[in-house]
DNA sequence: CACTGTTGTGAAAGTGCTTTCAAGAAAACA
DNA sequence: TGTTTTCTTGAAAGCACTTTCACAACAGTG
């Protein structure tokens, strides 16, 4: 007889071939410790001898559990994603839960997304990524006890993780100041989209609050938004260099622009950090490497985070929501320099 | 009567609302077509006012498809992983498969992963980045009829994608001699793990013999592994260039590396590309803003043909495997330049 | 007006597993 | 040895759908 199934084994297969029930073959999965010896070894037996291994599907449904929790996340664009995801990725990775990504690329997706998601039941858990969620989609996360952890935006009925962006706009303030800049700007993304968060605004707000403090002026000529694209930025870093007096230092509300700016700047002339001192923000890994100063917000720290506020609600649904807010500190690196003060 | 059922609304609720059967109402959702006007717009209205979904698992079993694909992948530790990723996300975005990250921080992980996946059954096709694959974990894939392509790795009974990382090295070895250079080096990560694939001994050999045809030597003191960890590289490079004969450039076969070797030669004195060349392999995202000379491997392009193949033979399983081999380029970017030739 | 050909439909089987239930076997007790 | 308690176990009932099958209803022919 060598018709053998060309389909993978059922539980059925296992049952017969160890001369048991399928229930009991379910226990030895499941609950080993509540069958016999002698039936727990004839089912291993069967099932090492078929190389059987439970269908998922089958089974989620009864269970009423998927062992997938999902994560909707900006599409791959900024590398503070990627690190993120490696928090999450890491904490998952034991948890014995599959990630499944549900990239956003327009607001049409993420709300495709938050439309079908709670109800398909798919999933565990759901973590949205740096991505706003508006009333209809919590009430529907919500109403289907799709248990949601929020980064980077808050919710009342959500668990969330939050970042001080404006406490690390003011580090990035002091620490310029107490290096002497006095002429300090300011260098942000403009055409971040629509659907995505805008934390900037804040590390701007931030910024600009401390500067205050210390008597220092943030005026629109040092405030520049600067295109995604590559020619764009070298266009507006010039007219920002080329005032009658220009910054001494500029701060970039993310590390991948602030990479762009010391290039774009070496071309225009101004190396970093003689002629002109950059600091980011996020500290993505690469940060370290080339040596950029930064306002961390630990990244990867936080994705873990937000995975362990799932888990914990998840396992144990008494859990209370929790909104956590990560500190932020300043990675002091090369890219700035305590320069004479000009005046004052 | 407000008691409102807690959970989702089944097949059956739509059902009784729309005074239809179970079966009327799945073929109102499946097939369209094969329902009348009147019955059909019963059902639409009954599932608007429920707001019903099928549940995915119930109809995955049923269907033996998941809607589900997924990505074995070495642990975002890379960038070029990331951009990879990028590919692979987009192309999938409007196919309507779902997309399920496993990441691989061991060996025995990805052993687990292999004996489980084709298994479970919870996926349509499986893409594996730049792992090995051994022979058991391939006739499992096989027998299970788990779709797979592999990426950076070839096995005869699977599609692949192929980078020409010989080719990539030549490419480099002939920019640096063409732009004057006879004393070329090459740095590489020594500890990359061991569970994953190592392209740049490919890299290596093809920099090294299309050297030879220059009739430049590549010596082992300007062969130089370097480890993962900051401290390491200095030292290495320290050595590299405080030989009697320093190199003139450097290839590192990514730009990851590049991008450290950069900034490490810096400190060193060594500033690129007036002292030294250096040129990467990758043409990660970044390397375009911090304008690094480097071999192109399409790394978003390849992601989205390695998902093309998948879903090409998925949807028609006639479809012939395929071995795509991705041609490289050479991106000539700020890093390496011209120098008058010292000799010969 | 009887007869075949379409359509539209519900009943029911199947999907692979978990879990409840009740009964039979074994162990423990009197 | 008779009775109670504790283990084990298989039958069967879900779980939420898709799909086959066969029957009804209707239109279209001769």
């Amino acid at each position: 007889m060598d018709s053998r199934k060309p389909s993978a084994p059922t539980i059925y297969d296992v049952a017969e071939l160890s001369g048991t029930s399928i229930a009991t073959v379910s226990r030895v999965l499941n609950s080993p410790e509540r069958v016999s010896q002698r039936s727990r070894r004839l089912v291993m037996d069967a099932i090492d001898q078929l190389g059987f291994v439970p269908k998922a599907e089958a089974r989620a449904r009864v269970l009423q559990s998927t062992g997938r929790i999902g994560v909707i996340t900006p599409f791959f664009t900024s590398p503070s994603f990627t690190d993120r995801m490696r928090g999450i990725a890491a904490a998952l990775s034991d948890s014995g839960y599959e990630l499944v990504i549900y990239p956003v690329d327009s607001l049409a997706r993420l709300e495709n997304y938050f439309a079908k998601l709670p109800l398909t039941g798919n999933l565990d858990g759901l973590i949205v990524l740096s991505l706003p969620i508006d009333e209809s989609a919590a009430a529907r996360l919500l109403s289907n006890n799709l248990e949601t952890v929020l980064v980077e935006q808050q919710y009342p009925q959500f668990s969330s993780i939050l970042v001080d962006d404006r406490a690390g706009g003011r580090l990035a303030a002091q620490h310029l100041v107490e290096n002497g800049h006095r002429h300090c700007a300011f260098v942000y993304f403009g055409e971040s989209p629509e659907y995505s968060i805008h934390p900037e605004r804040a590390r701007m707000d931030g910024y600009r609050e401390a500067l205050a403090e210390y008597g220092i002026d943030l005026p629109d000529e040092y405030v520049k938004y600067v295109p995604i694209s590559r020619k764009g930025i070298r266009e507006k870093l010039h007219e920002l260099l080329a005032l009658p007096q220009p910054p001494t230092a500029i701060f970039a509300p993310s590390d991948d622009l602030a990479i762009r700016v010391i290039h774009h700047a070496r071309e225009l002339g101004f190396h970093t950090p003689q002629d002109i001192s950059v600091i980011g923000f996020d500290n993505i890994d690469i940060a370290e490497h080339i040596d950029l100063t930064t306002i961390s917000q630990n990244l990867v720290e936080s994705g873990q985070t937000a995975v362990e506020l799932l888990l914990s609600r998840l396992t144990d649904m008494g859990r209370p929501i929790q909104q956590i807010r990560f500190q932020v500190q300043l990675e002091k690196r090369g890219t700035t320099r305590q320069i004479k003060a000009a005046h004052s």
